[in-house]
DNA sequence: GTTTATGCAAATTCTTTGCAATACT
DNA sequence: AGTATTGCAAAGAATTTGCATAAAC
């Protein structure tokens, strides 16, 4: 899991404001939003950008959007190309993998394709839940 | 399917905005955002009165919110208590049940209490894929 | 040297909130 | 009448865009 080599197994220009970015989520065993990014990473990074750098990931499949409560997209690693399920707390915020739920089997009626799918349940997750 | 009925069995006063826009749910198959609500319905309905409104839908259980990408949230009339998929079309933007395919048999982790689920697969529908 | 990504500033869009006025029961 | 909802205006937050500059290949 090193940055650099993701970057070049998609291809994509190793700039410090991806490699820095990317470190985060390797680093992260949760979903983060650009406010999040954008507070944690020490490089001084526009946030107009990180938002082009969460596009490029998602679109290159490096990272994973999770669509939630509360207008916030949050991204995450995606670890697996295994379809999982997703957790967000809403207590804490937190948005996690719960990678034993998997979504691999399902096939859409006739007539429609899947490009992009996100299964997502709300609730208290186990540190909240106490 | 009347909405001044779903109004009464929920305990919540019958007031035009609600109707209406109760009304526009129940002739949609589809599921709508606050600014196609403010622009289909016929009675003038402020703008915040709508979030409101949609608010308290889906705490009632009225409305299902559907979380998807374009950061905006769609909502659909909660036909079933089963929970089941949503089909968002990047073409078309429609967002659809798939009532098919259901996910009643999910249980999270020790420690995990589920409030809310979200199953929405991004992708072409049957009526843009021609 | 070309191409691609970044910084900056501004604009868009979604959503929420406070408070006085109004509609519902 | 008393309580809950609405309208209005303004604020807050997320996200995108244009364009000149700078960095990557």
């Amino acid at each position: 899991m090193d940055a650099t080599v993701i970057l070049r197994k998609h291809k994509l220009s190793k700039t410090t404001g991806r490699i820095e970015v990317l470190k985060l989520f390797i680093e992260s065993d949760q979903a983060l939003s650009e406010r999040e990014i954008h507070s944690r990473i020490e490089y001084s990074f526009d946030r107009a950008s990180i938002y082009r750098t969460l596009k490029t990931f998602s679109e290159n499949g490096i990272l994973h959007p999770v669509y939630g409560k509360n207008e916030m997209t949050k991204y995450i690693l995606q670890q697996t190309p295994e379809e999982h399920l997703h957790f967000k707390c809403s207590e804490c915020e937190k948005v996690m993998c719960l990678p034993e739920i998997k979504f691999n089997d399902i096939h859409l009626p006739e007539g429609f394709i899947k490009k992009e799918a996100n299964y997502l349940v709300i609730g208290i997750c186990d540190n909240c839940n106490l």
